[in-house]
DNA sequence: ACCTGAACACCGTTCAAGT
DNA sequence: ACCTGAACACCGTTCAAGT
């Protein structure tokens, strides 16, 4: 199921139109960041300000329409880890994952991660879920400390890619190192 | 030196000015945050937009000279705390400060920490040096990993404090204990 | 030297009118 | 049932005119 799913079919013009303003918007907010404008996507898109708005009604909304599948993508590789590796390497692998996403499109995935609101389907419950399947078989193996919880892992990965958006990956990786080193039990051999 | 020094002194009607636009901007910025509205901080000054551009050519340079005195004193309780605490301590301590500093006024502190750009004084050289100094003394006392730069430590906890804006000071505490976990050095005791 | 405030281009958002 | 696009209130920013 994608993220726009919706109760029942749409007629066949509109689904054009979301679909034309979803694809516009996924390019406006990779160039311009989250706060690109509205206006100039529906523009772009072809419809008037309307429509966009009839579809997303909110700016969360299509915030989280054009992270949808992208958020698929970070629970499926949880549990393509999770089948490929080792427990330990597979929470470090997905935590490598969601610090890639919290830094897509200017910090957006980020972003909508830090603010408690939901919109549309539950982006927090999926990678919430994701994240507790990589924790807890982890933990269940000895790999990871037994005492965190999954918004733990996530806050902190989170709070990575905040702070480092503007820079260069690297600087990413080196943090997300130290706090493997907090999270992860280390290997007696 | 405050944060607002100029070259040479304002003329007197110049110098009012200027102070109750920083005042505004400061009731402004904690109540409604980073992107409260410039002109209507101008019009509750009692002054026109113009005269806030003048001051404060640019948002961000409003935003610095708000935080001014608290970077200023976030850096003093650097010393303070080398002074009346154990390197380790002081360097937790001065990280606990540095978390609630970046969680003001929703999350400006921490916003300016996590862009590259510097506007009047130097906010980010203020606070590496003081990050350096509590560092440095852990380190010495081998109270600290040794392989951790300043930028290190002012990073991870920005990103907590983004991270957690929205949320209770509690998970801020809790995701700073694990960072702590990874950046202190056991004491054998 | 500094302030004022009208003016401009833009934004988000709504809604009557259309098909 | 859906789209259009004019319209509204607002924002950031500039700049000629004043003192």
């Amino acid at each position: 199921m994608t993220a726009g799913d919706t109760a029942r079919p749409l007629r066949a013009d509109a689904r054009r139109n979301r679909d034309r303003v979803l694809a516009v918007a996924r390019e406006a907010f990779a160039e311009e960041g989250p706060d690109a404008s509205l206006n100039e996507i529906a523009q772009r898109a072809g419809v008037g300000p309307g429509t966009l708005y009839r579809h997303f009604p909110t700016r969360r909304t299509l915030q989280a329409a054009v992270l949808g599948d992208r958020i698929q993508r970070l629970a499926g590789r949880a549990d393509e880890l999770l089948t490929t590796a080792p427990p330990g390497e597979a929470l470090a692998g997905w935590m490598r994952a969601l610090l890639e996403h919290g830094r897509t499109d200017h910090g957006l995935g980020g972003a909508m991660m830090a603010e408690p609101l939901d919109v549309g389907f539950d982006c927090h419950a999926t990678i919430r879920a994701a994240a507790e399947r990589v924790l807890g078989g982890a933990q269940r193996a000895g790999a990871a400390r037994p005492d965190l919880s999954c918004d733990d892992v996530i806050q902190l990965v989170v709070g990575i890619a905040l702070s480092t958006v503007q820079g260069d990956p690297g600087r990413s990786e080196r943090l997300l190192g130290l706090v493997l080193d907090a999270v992860l039990v280390r290997d007696p051999g």
